[in-house]
DNA sequence: TTACCAACAACAAACGTTTGCGCAATTGGT
DNA sequence: ACCAATTGCGCAAACGTTTGTTGTTGGTAA
């Protein structure tokens, strides 16, 4: 049940293959007549080009390599459905290379866009320090690169990422807006990047507003397992916080269950914010206010510069330094009852 | 800035490239001084092999077509992982191909896995009545197809499944054990063969048990929204069900804090047991008991599978039926006390 | 008539590999 | 010193396309 190809057409219709390709693509030398004749052939023999054999011949494919560090149900599934949608639209595939948190496996999956001479590379970084063959393999690809969420600094790469300071900035100044004195905040890993500069902004926000930041109120977990240990202990405290600001989904969904354990009331005797890709904060219980980091929106234009970059082909040459796009953040207050009308009240 | 290729080696040493080619993969014919200086300088040259020629040469691809209904954060992050796991390990890429629910979409998915020529295809469909052309176009394709999740029957296909009636039957009988007298039950798609037998194992354990059967207590959501509307009417009824099923980690998201808010307590006055991948029911609040529908286990299977099915090459022939492997879900019990103990309290 | 130009289609090379075959040089056994 | 077997490597074809060049018609204009 061998494939059918642009030979099997020419050799059954007596003719040369090129005038068989020709004629698929409608180019104008091959005479109306035969063209058609061509194509109905094709159609029956049910005829499909082998991208494998025009990859080679075009020396370029049109393959794109996705490297995340890892498949979770947070945020990367929004992500990656931004980046299909748009890439299928100009007509290119992804191909999946998770990393599984592993350096090696990230510089494994690097090799593999080259052997597979993709078109591109979309790139969220694992959480551990990179190494110089690690940027080094990156460069000889030759084909742009796109980073996006988990990036790292000072690479000549165009990179989309989200407004993490001012995210957890607004969100704390928000949750103080509502009255409350005592924020406390929970966080990821703290080796990357987001971490940190989440962790700034929601720094920034507690001394701009006068208030007192303790280290004591911070807490880092590496999953929502972790974050509802830290949940609990942070209500465990007397007096336990009267503002909670958790920095990602997989961190509220963690910890948000600890919270209502504690038997506080939420908002009323504790606000929660959080960071989130927009669908949870709809589904726990009780609602949370958060600011949307939308996910689908960054793949859709991680992808988009992608496109453009490969058209342009402007990602070459020594002085390219790429451009990092910022996304706005935008606050969504789902818990209307907020403490400020509870003192008015 | 082109890749070095077995040609730029060769003339590099003044050799064929063909003993270059063997010499790579330590061919006896090469003399080893000759040998060890190829790949010398093939490392020096940073040489990566061109699959897309290997392909077209050795007419056949390393490429596994993933064809999913839609990219969601629910249960297919971790089929991917468990199918990225092995067939990493076996040498082989995923090209990811989501139909967005959209049968056009996985019809044209299924022509580029033939056009990219892929080793194979891991199929789960989407939700929509599918077409002769659409299996036509499987069959002509000549790799082996391995479906999960969402299967068709009677497909000379292998699959792997979740025991969907066994897992809806287990989790009633286990509410009805606990002492509900009337349970509920929130469902997906009703057009899916997944609900239609979760459905069915549902309302057998309830019969089976002496209860009574009534179609005004089920419900079908297609999505976590839909299932937070479900819940609501659901609790507003009086009396309301003292026992609740969530078909999926989907529907029992949205519906729990629906029920929270009821303020009926859980599970004291209102048994809540849902179907799950395993993640979200220790997160949720409050905890919920479920049957474990392990996703990376379906990945990896029906990914152990597809190596099995290209290794033997035993998929194709007119015999060929296919088999289909359940996997029997565990019952995890996360809320310890039970109406029964409260009854013997 | 000669010359010219479309129009149409065949020819052949090329993309990077792999691989069957052939050929020379070396080895070993008599 | 001769044949046979072995070693080590080159040659060339092939995978399915694409594409620049060449060739063959038939027709039109000079």
């Amino acid at each position: 049940m061998k494939r059918t190809t642009i030979k099997d057409i020419a050799q059954q219709l007596g003719i040369n293959p090129s005038t068989v390709s020709r004629a698929l693509k409608d180019h104008p030398d091959i005479g109306l007549a035969l063209r058609t004749e061509i194509k109905k052939l094709a159609d029956q023999l049910h005829y499909r080009p082998n991208h494998m054999a025009v990859y080679l011949r075009q020396q370029s494919s049109r393959l794109i390599g996705l490297i995340i560090p890892e498949v979770t149900m947070f945020f990367y599934p929004s992500v990656i459905k931004g980046i299909q949608n748009v890439l299928h639209d100009g007509g290119y595939n992804l191909i999946m290379l998770p990393s599984n948190e592993s350096l090696e496996r990230e510089i494994e999956n690097i090799h593999i866009c080259s052997e597979n001479d993709v078109a591109g590379i979309m790139l969220a970084f694992s959480r551990y320090r990179h190494t110089a063959e690690h940027l080094s393999a990156l460069e000889e690809i030759g084909a742009p690169v796109v980073m996006f969420d988990k990036i790292i600094d000072d690479l000549p790469y165009d990179a989309i990422v989200l407004e993490d300071f001012q995210s957890a900035y607004v969100a704390v100044k928000h949750l103080i807006s509502t009255g409350c004195k005592r924020i406390a905040g929970i966080f990821g890993n703290q080796e990357l990047r987001i971490t940190q500069l989440r962790l700034e902004g929601f720094r920034q926000a507690i001394t701009d507003s006068g208030l007192i930041y303790n280290e004591a109120d911070v807490y880092f977990a590496d999953s929502s397992f972790e974050a509802e240990q830290s949940a609990g202990s942070m209500m465990a405290k007397s007096p336990p916080p009267d503002g909670i600001f958790a920095m990602t989904d997989e961190i509220i969904i963690g910890s948000l269950p600890s919270i209502v354990r504690s038997g506080k009331k939420i908002p009323e005797e504790c606000s929660v914010i959080c960071i989130s890709d927009g669908f949870l904060p709809y589904c726990l219980y009780p609602k949370v206010t958060f600011l949307h980091h939308d996910g689908y929106e960054v793949g859709k234009l991680a992808a988009q510069r992608m496109l453009q970059l490969i058209e342009t082909g402007q990602f070459t040459g020594e002085n390219y330094k790429g451009e990092v796009t910022m996304l706005k953040p935008l606050l969504i207050e789902l818990d209307t009852t907020r403490k400020v009308e509870n003192v008015e009240g």
